[in-house]
RNA sequence: GCGGGCGUGGCGGAAUUGGCAGACGCGCCGGACUCAAAAUCCGGUUCCGAAAGGAGUGUCGGUUCGACCCCGACCGCCCGCACCA
């Protein structure tokens, strides 16, 4: 048997699509247009499986839309910019330029060498000028539009690092990196202002019917839209002159008015701090909430405490009925109004808080089927439906009808309006980070803040960048921040901020429509390329680059560079890739190839292979480098080739899942392109144009023939529905088809039909497989590449069984078989089960009660 | 706590969405080839049973002629959010 040899072939065909220019994107009104794009990569300087994964999966889609006729966009770049660069300039002494730009030529020539399907003359990085200088026109354009503010922010600060963190890179209180404790500090922040577009980016959610429902929830959720009711409790004799007209809440329940106990309010609210002023007591409680719980677990086990002001405010519904405030550790300045009204009965942290301090508890929802006279709130809040009591005006209503009527009623007293609140806060873009965007401003004494005129763009990193000690690289070079002001040309310091790398992949899919063009995006090639047909990347960005790309696309749509409202119309997020892990009896981590295996019965053991010392099996985890449970590409490439490799990531799991990857899995991989390459290479010559010949009664013939139609079938649906596991699961199952069917001694109707089987073969392998394909269909006299190859067509003809097997049960267990034409009715198909001999023989001695027939699928005999 | 998802052979996973459970691959067992090993090829492989047959998709119950699929309760695992009023 000829051995496949990837070693020579993969190489030359990459060179042939090279040559050919196989891949450039074209526009071309006179074609569909598809734009497949993975999220581009960070370059990190070494490939790992689950970038193999991520490309392959995208390179399925892009080589399949091309043979399906379409024009396709499939680009690749970098995300070029941030934290790591800085860190291996800080720990190795290199510069942070020259080590990403070498990290992105190792890694471009790693992904050439998978052998993707892509357009690389649109590639760019982030950090190059010519990208972040015209992203710095956007800024200015956001800028001019007020999508950009600053002000006054509270950050999370890493006093060992000197430089904000985001709210992700701070874990348990500490920074990720440093493992400092993380500090509280107030700073001047650019923001963008994404809030403006909260409603749509809930709403348009909608829109997206190809994206996970997951995502979009987590969106949902994220953003945390509600509908309520703001409005203010006044004072009888207000305190303090900043609260003459009271004190304004936030709730979703202003149905629950009847039913109020307190009023309270933030630690942090500034009627706190008023209070605090002439009470020591409140002063201490506040203090203390300062210095509570920073981490999750803890705030989750906090328990409510508060402080009661002896301040009183007016019930909106009843002059006579006065609330006391109360100061409580579990109210969120940040939210709402950063005050709320308390109703215990149907609020469960209320009630928590109302027992302690033994406050009134009055329920006013009242659960279907519930005495008015007996029931009552114990230890748990009523949150369910139910109809209002308790409650004058609102008594007998559903809880959403009364919420409407209580809110029209205190918006008709002037006190307060119906409001819808988010979750969802502005974007902090600022980083004090030299490895970033500029933002592209100065600060001028006599004239403040001062944005660039677009003629001094692009306002250029310095190259001489000092990256040896913490903080910002940027804000320490003695010459880069010195300037003058355009509007005045006095002496003005430029900003040393730059921008969250989020900013750097808000918008990267516009410009690969054009990424030379003089504007940040053209218009006309955005407009036809745009929106990306399908986007592939891990749910990790579920919420934050999903989000900002989305905001973003919104923001540059309202600036005229864009005509869609959404980047992405199809969503797919795949899984990890994950491998075993083995630890010594001391618990060190063992790389797999230190592993030797063994099996005894049904158990797996494990042992150093140098030295025979037993190994623990550990869980299966994502591939990483601490738990030393990586497999590296290029090894595998070397082995078993490029393809093989592809098809395993691809074959043995749902695209969506974790994949394991396991050595016998990537050998069954293997063994596949031997096999498929073993059979093209027992076909005689031939001519793939004269492959339809006559093979009319000849039942193997026509068999095989059937079959591979039927798989062209299934491929097409496998691809498009992405179940490539279960579609390559067919190739395999038909290859094992076409060994039972040899080219040795076969009949020449076989010999015809395998002819054209391989033809579809070549072709429906290309996604998965492109290198062997090529090779396969050269073999076959195929005519030029399989990359310019039309998808294969399948006849509905013969994909249409003239006859069908039923399963015949009896009482709903299988007791045999029986064959009818398709479409047969049920009188026809009952007719054939009772002249069955062997159903007869299971019938015996029963009576039969009824016959159910599901066309071509089933028939089923209830008998006793 | 709230929200979402998932439980199928020794393992990864199939099952046309209510119609033959276990496709395909891995592993394992047996055989061929070989002096031998590897590679390759052929066959077998859910469990119990010699067979006939029976049981079986986390557990218990329900709907149905028929349930991995739908409903209810429970158990277990994973992900997201986390005092959001």
């Amino acid at each position: 048997m000829a051995r496949y040899n990837p070693k020579e072939t993969e190489p030359k065909w990459r060179q042939a699509w090279a040559d050919a220019d196989a891949f450039r994107a074209e526009i071309d009104p006179a074609r569909p247009k598809y734009y497949v794009l993975e999220m581009f990569p960070y370059p990190s300087g070494r490939l790992h499986m689950g970038h193999v994964r991520n490309y392959a999966l995208g390179d399925v889609i892009a080589r399949f839309k091309r043979a399906r006729g379409f024009s396709v966009l499939h680009p690749m770049g970098w995300d070029a910019f941030g934290l790591p660069a800085e860190n291996a300039a800080m720990e190795r002494g290199v510069d942070p330029r020259a080590w990403t730009y070498d990290n992105i030529d190792r890694m471009r020539a790693e992904l050439k060498q998978l052998g993707l399907a892509i357009d690389w003359s649109r590639e760019f990085a982030t950090c190059d000028v010519e990208y972040y200088g015209q992203q710095q026109a956007l800024f200015l354009e956001l800028f001019d539009r007020g999508l950009v503010y600053r002000r006054e922010a509270t950050v999370n600060w890493d006093p060992v690092d000197q430089t904000v963190l985001a709210n992700e890179q701070v874990v348990d209180g500490r920074g990720w990196r440093s493992g400092a404790v993380v500090e509280k500090r107030k700073l001047n922040q650019w923001f963008f202002r994404i809030t403006d577009y909260a409603d749509q980016l809930v709403d348009d959610l909608a829109t997206l019917d190809r994206w996970p429902d997951k995502v979009r929830l987590m969106q949902e959720n994220w953003i945390g839209r509600s509908k309520g009711l703001r409005f203010t409790f006044p004072f009888d004799e207000p305190p303090f002159a900043e609260f003459a007209h009271g004190i304004e809440v936030y709730t979703t329940r202003p149905d629950t008015l009847y039913g109020a106990s307190f009023v309270g309010i933030a630690p942090d609210h500034p009627l706190a701090d008023l209070v605090a002023q002439s009470d020591p007591k409140a002063a201490a409680f506040i203090e203390k909430c300062r210095h509570g719980a920073v981490s999750e677990a803890e705030i989750e086990t906090q328990e409510k405490e508060g402080y009661a002001t002896g301040l009183f405010v007016t019930h909106p519904f009843d002059p006579d009925w006065k609330l006391e405030v109360w100061i409580a550790n579990f109210i969120l300045m940040d939210y709402g109004a950063g005050a709320i009204f308390a109703c215990p009965a149907h609020d469960q942290r209320d009630l928590d808080f109302a027992r302690k301090y033994a406050l009134p508890v009055l329920p006013v929802v009242l659960p279907p089927g519930e005495d008015p006279a007996t029931f009552d709130v114990e230890d748990e809040a009523y949150v369910g439906p139910g109809a209002i009591y308790n409650s004058g005006f609102l008594d007998g209503l559903d809880i959403e009808t009364a919420k409407e009527r209580a809110i029209e009623r205190v918006e008709a007293q002037g006190q307060g309006h119906g409001a819808t609140v988010f979750r969802l806060r502005d974007w902090g873009v600022a980083r004090q980070r030299g490895w970033g965007c500029p933002v592209p401003v100065v600060h001028c004494e006599a004239d403040g803040v001062v944005p660039l005129p677009r003629s001094a763009l692009p306002v250029e990193l310095p190259k001489d960048l000092e990256f040896g000690k913490p903080g910002n690289a940027l804000a320490r070079h003695p010459t880069w921040k010195h300037t003058t002001c355009p509007t005045c040309g006095g002496p003005a310091t430029r900003e040393t901020d730059t921008l969250d790398t989020f900013v750097d992949s808000s918008w990267y899919f516009a410009r690969f429509t054009d990424p030379t063009a003089a504007e940040p995006i053209d218009r006309a090639a955005a407009d036809y390329w745009m929106a990306v047909d399908q986007y592939i990347g891990g749910i990790e960005h579920a919420v934050l680059h999903l989000l900002y790309a989305r905001f973003m696309t919104k923001a540059l749509a309202d600036a005229g560079r864009l005509s869609v409202r959404e980047p992405f119309a199809g969503l797919f997020t795949q899984g990890m890739v994950t491998h075993e892990t083995y630890r010594r009896q001391n618990g060190d981590w063992l790389e797999p190839a230190q592993i030797e295996l063994t099996v005894e019965g049904k158990t797996r053991r494990a042992k150093l292979a140098e030295t025979g010392e037993p190994v623990v099996i550990g869980d299966v985890e994502k591939m990483s480098k601490s738990k030393r449970n990586t497999v590296a590409p290029e090894e595998i490439f070397d082995v078993y080739g490029v393809d093989a490799a592809r098809l395993f990531v691809l074959s043995d799991s749902p695209p969506e899942r974790d994949v394991q990857w396991t050595s016998g899995g990537v050998q069954g991989a293997w063994r596949f392109v031997n096999r498929v390459w073993d059979e093209f290479d027992s076909q005689p010559p031939g001519d793939v144009g004269a492959a339809v010949g006559p093979v009319a009664g000849d039942e193997a013939a026509q068999g095989l023939r059937v079959a591979s139609h039927k798989l062209v079938k299934a491929m097409t649906e496998a691809i498009e529905t992405f179940r490539f596991n279960s579609g390559i699961a067919r190739l395999y199952e038909f290859l094992n088809l076409l060994k039972a069917h040899p080219a040795k001694g076969a009949s020449e109707g076989v010999l015809v039909a395998r002819q054209e089987a391989l033809s579809a073969f070549a072709r429906l392998i290309a996604p998965f497989t492109p290198h062997l394909a090529e090779e396969c269909w050269a073999r076959v006299g195929g005519q030029g590449m399989v990359v310019d190859a039309p998808w294969p067509a399948f006849d509905p003809a013969l994909t249409a069984d003239a006859e069908r097997i039923l399963p015949v049960q009896v009482n709903g267990k299988r007791r045999g078989e029986i064959t009818a034409p398709a479409g047969a009715d049920a009188a026809e198909v009952e007719k054939i089960v009772l002249d069955d001999p062997e159903i007869a023989r299971r019938l015996e001695g029963l009576t039969i009660r009824k016959v159910i027939v599901v066309k071509d699928r089933i028939v089923n005999i209830v008998a006793a």
